[in-house]
DNA sequence: CGCGTCATTGACCGCAGTCAAAATAAGTGG
DNA sequence: CCACTTATTTTGACTGCGGTCAATGACGCG
């Protein structure tokens, strides 16, 4: 270990609130069978760079992740890296009836998980079909959210795809906490405790560009940067003009025409 | 129905062969219950454009593709659209336990589907915990497809993105074709039935961008445009080339300098 | 205090988006 | 069957976003 540690301690890009996903799947399960799973669960930490999976392995452990950040990753042959998911506090990770991983999966900051093992978890599905049931809604519903993200991604422009990005992160948060209306007007704090190399490699562009798009977002009055990971939205309005428009579509459309009649 | 028929007729840009995770899933569940599933099925064709589930449905049937190609749609308020998602034979479609679509399916091309009845279907993986397993895992595949596509998607240049997208479907045609290696260096045909301007906003550019794209693939030697809708890849090397590396890099890597040591 | 890591800023330039127009193909009516 | 119209792809010229390279600044660490 290396590096720096962006923000020690806990992280939230989601927290574990209402929609706390494993919470609601533990008690889909009825009491006995509940109490076999819980008996199971670790909790692990660990650092910055730690490679949980490695692409192409059927570990014997699912996960649900605590705090921090993980990444999904893909590496080419030639040694490029890129990170074609992220997995925050109440996301799970793993696979099922020996499937094997397609990406390798690591901590993109100092994190915790809730460790499972694979073949207990599997057996207690089967035997609540409530249960399972709503695993299985929660992987389709994964599936929109992966292509949502497509949507997100296939914006051209680099500020584009940053206040999107944020704006989910935004959305998210405000989920957590509730919907009261409240929170809706006051600044909303986002700590990403992601690094700009790995973000960027994310949102498939340049940390410079990253850079240039958070300055630009700043300036329009749509977020205040405290730290290069700290983050307050001040408009999510703003936000979300910049997230659908293009810039250059000021007060004019940019391309109404390539839709049919 | 204004717009042209590109290849009327069958479609293929995957055909049911042995990768046919239909049947495959048919074949799980128990004679009887395949019996009362196959009873209710029934095949539909339809024109280009039509719209087979609109966004927030919860439709009562789910589909297969037979032939043809259909796609995922999102709509801005603003009214732009975006393709987040193809649908081409072998996949299926649908929604369960009242989830609603998040998303518009409409035909790309003319098309046929088969349809079910979603509670039937539901009700028969619920007997056949077989068959519920198998779907399962399935799904987790299609959400590793989605991945994949993030990472086609994500790659800055449209030549890379557009030769990573005649990769994948080089591939499924092998796969679906068998194995044998003879194939490998035939020149491989792929008949799209896309219009370039559906596939520019799938692939996250312009129409005119990708006509240069595929033109600059043709000099290169890599594939033959016989015609807009009808290539042959001639050199499936040359074409993991251009989808793996930058054109700018040629015999120098790009960026080395930016994954930990 | 010097060094390494990372974010930021600036200068340069190439790819691709944009606008416009030509070329090709399909469909229609005489 | 041909002239005309329409839909779509292709090609060209221009411009701007963003990738690239390089330098500076900020911060933590040995």
């Amino acid at each position: 270990m290396t590096r720096k540690t962006p923000n020690p301690g806990v992280v939230k890009m989601g927290d574990g609130g209402p929609d706390d996903r494993f919470q609601r799947l533990l008690e889909a399960f009825p009491e006995p069978l509940r109490d076999r799973l819980t008996a199971e669960l670790k909790r692990v930490a660990m650092a910055e760079g730690t490679v949980l999976v490695e692409d192409g392995d059927t570990p014997s452990q699912i996960g649900y992740v605590l705090s921090g950040l993980l990444g999904m990753t893909k590496h080419l042959p030639d040694g490029r890296r890129h990170i074609i998911g992220l997995l925050a506090p109440t996301d799970m990770y793993g696979r099922f009836h020996e499937q094997q991983f397609s990406h390798r999966i690591e901590a993109l900051a100092p994190s915790e998980v809730l460790t499972c093992p694979r073949d207990l978890f599997e057996t207690l599905l089967r035997e609540a079909p409530a249960a399972e049931r709503l695993f299985l809604i929660d992987m389709l519903d994964e599936l929109d959210a992966a292509r949502e993200w497509l949507l997100v991604l296939g914006g051209p422009k680099v500020v584009q795809r940053v206040a999107s990005f944020l704006l989910v992160l935004s959305r998210r948060k405000l989920r957590a906490r509730g919907r009261d209306a409240a929170a809706h007007d006051q600044p909303l704090n986002l700590r990403l405790d992601i690094r700009r190399a790995d973000l960027a490699q994310y949102l498939g562009a340049r940390a410079e560009s990253l850079s240039r798009a958070f300055h630009e977002l700043a300036e329009a009055g749509a977020i205040r940067i405290n730290d290069p990971y700290d983050f307050d939205v001040t408009d999510l309005e703003g936000l979300a003009y910049f997230a659908g428009h293009d810039l250059a579509a000021d007060s004019d459309y940019p391309g109404p025409g390539d839709r049919d009649p």
